[in-house]
DNA sequence: AAGTCATTTTGTCTAGGACAAAAAAAGGTT
DNA sequence: AACCTTTTTTTGTCCTAGACAAAATGACTT
């Protein structure tokens, strides 16, 4: 597997690609001596790419819950170590079919075969139907290629291929379902700083099973943006994606941002793996950890707002 | 429209809300004196909620072209005036078929009239077919889209909500087309920083009623990357995509240094308004201003290579 | 019109110091 | 051993004020 031969990177650069702030990268400097950047003619930072590679290592083990203090001080080998401490849940022994549709992919993905992409991801798709196309392939799919990817076995390119047809699959599954008329009327989104569009459609994907079909406005909607489009368009409620990608206490003060800003009968569903390991509760909001979880969620709704045709809009 | 009793807001939810960088932010006070928020115990910034409104809109006006200079030291009824001013560019007095079509798609738009908008655009397609649907209506109102939303009249929420609906519609469109055999085989993304999808879905589709299925890795591929990928997929040409929202300047050198990793025989095809106005041509890069070029590029591209049927991977 | 050069404007970077919020450790009670 | 309270350590964010390059503007020339 080629290295790449990237630049070194600003400490914008890096803040971008790694999601730790300026400010921390340079106390970490200060106070563990790493990263160590090298400086240009003017004095500014530019990061090695292999340090930028040990930062995103070490910002995946914080969101694991481990702390800087034995992180940032410690040798690539170390880190390494623990990473693959937790992270390296073991293959089932027992090859399942699901299994083995997973590893197909990865293979297709990694000769970067197109045109068999396409049609193992089609096929599955009509085999499955898209619930279990989303639920029992695209999710656990989405995990696998995201490990690969950080282990530097899959390259950004056949990242970004997997992305699309993943994306085209879900777009043709959704489209070929009749419109249906049953509440609560959602809108979909993500907040600034999260710009995976899976996880959106994955989710318009499961409500439309259940013959919702929501109001996406894509990613990357500003909490002002949201809640006027919701008055407006008079929704029931606002379902919100999370990737990895943003930190959870980033995105705790964003929701509760944007509860305040909401009218108490609109409801706000948060969902994504991001919320797996949280204690604490927001009132108003709904965490949803699994796309398994969606439908008795709605259920529930529907059994609380009696009303069993919702307003169109 | 209820006001909302939001508390005074820290830089940090300042800086999300508006988008402007907490060191703008500072540097903007210490030049000149606006916002001057008040200070809690410890001598932290906060500010009111009026002075966020009051960022949110300058914010806004910055993206039309507008300076800070005239804008930041500026009184509330200034920019107000400045906001409405360019607002109404009188409607065209002509009302042919496609201006209409225009129109009731703005229209729409700005009621947040989802349903009817996925069945507006749905029924579009059907009529035109894909390749006028997108040469004579998706490029059009793309540009007044874009128009509309810098002077004000158009919210993010509806901006991201024009985009999603006729990302799906493109997508079924393309998904709808059988396969073709026939050569160049073409790969398709952009440079990183331009992450507009809908210029590369257009593209898609156009390549697709040549009957050429092209692989497409969506938004921001880095130049190594794409290199490799384009070498280890036999690909004969690569397809980029630029919108305005990329300076020329970068995107000029991002394009010499891509067109020196790649191999002499791959061609690169830069398409998008971005060109329109360069003078400067680059040895084995074919600019493409306007999708109608592409059929004529995509023949002539035939006609230089013989062989009728191209390598399918 | 279009290119070149000087000037102003504007955003981002730098340096350490400071401190609160969160987590861990220590101590005390049932 | 389990649980609450207090102290200590860790850690991220905020502060000031100076510096400077990239971008935009204006002046001048071709």
């Amino acid at each position: 597997m080629p290295i790449h031969q990237l630049p070194d990177a600003s400490i914008s650069a890096v803040e971008r690609e790694t999601g730790l702030s300026k400010d921390t990268l340079r106390v970490w400097e200060r106070r563990y001596g790493f990263p160590l950047p090298r400086r240009d003619a003017h004095g500014e930072r530019l990061y090695p790419q292999d340090q930028v590679h040990k930062l995103r290592l070490i910002s995946r083990l914080l969101d694991r819950g481990l702390r800087p203090g034995q992180l940032v001080g410690a040798p690539l080998e170390t880190l390494l170590a623990r990473a693959s401490d937790e992270g390296g849940m073991p293959p089932q022994g027992a090859r399942s079919e699901d299994g083995e549709r997973l590893d197909t992919t990865l293979r297709l993905l990694a000769a970067y075969d197109e045109a068999a992409l396409r049609s193992h991801l089609s096929l599955t798709l009509q085999r499955l139907g898209l619930q279990r196309f989303v639920i029992d392939f695209a999710a656990p799919m989405n995990l696998k290629v995201g490990e690969t990817w950080s282990l530097g076995q899959l390259s950004i390119s056949q990242e970004h291929l997997y992305t699309e047809q993943m994306q085209h699959q879900l777009r043709q599954g959704i489209g070929a379902i009749y419109p249906g008329v049953r509440g609560p009327s959602v809108m979909l989104t993500t907040l600034p700083g999260e710009e995976h569009q899976l996880g959106l459609l994955m989710a318009q994907a499961c409500l439309a099973v259940e013959g919702i079909r929501c109001v996406s406005l894509g990613v990357q909607t500003p909490a002002w943006d949201i809640s006027e489009a919701a008055r407006q368009k008079g929704i029931d409620v606002v379902g919100l994606s999370f990737s990895e990608a943003l930190r959870q206490k980033a995105a705790l003060e964003m929701l509760t941002d944007l509860r305040d800003r909401l009218p108490e009968r609109i409801e706000i569903w948060a969902g994504g793996a991001l919320w797996a390991r949280l204690r604490r509760r927001l009132p108003g909001v709904r965490f949803i950890t699994r796309l398994e979880q969606l439908p008795r969620v709605i259920a529930e709704y529907r059994a609380e707002h009696q009303s069993p045709i919702a307003n169109a809009g």
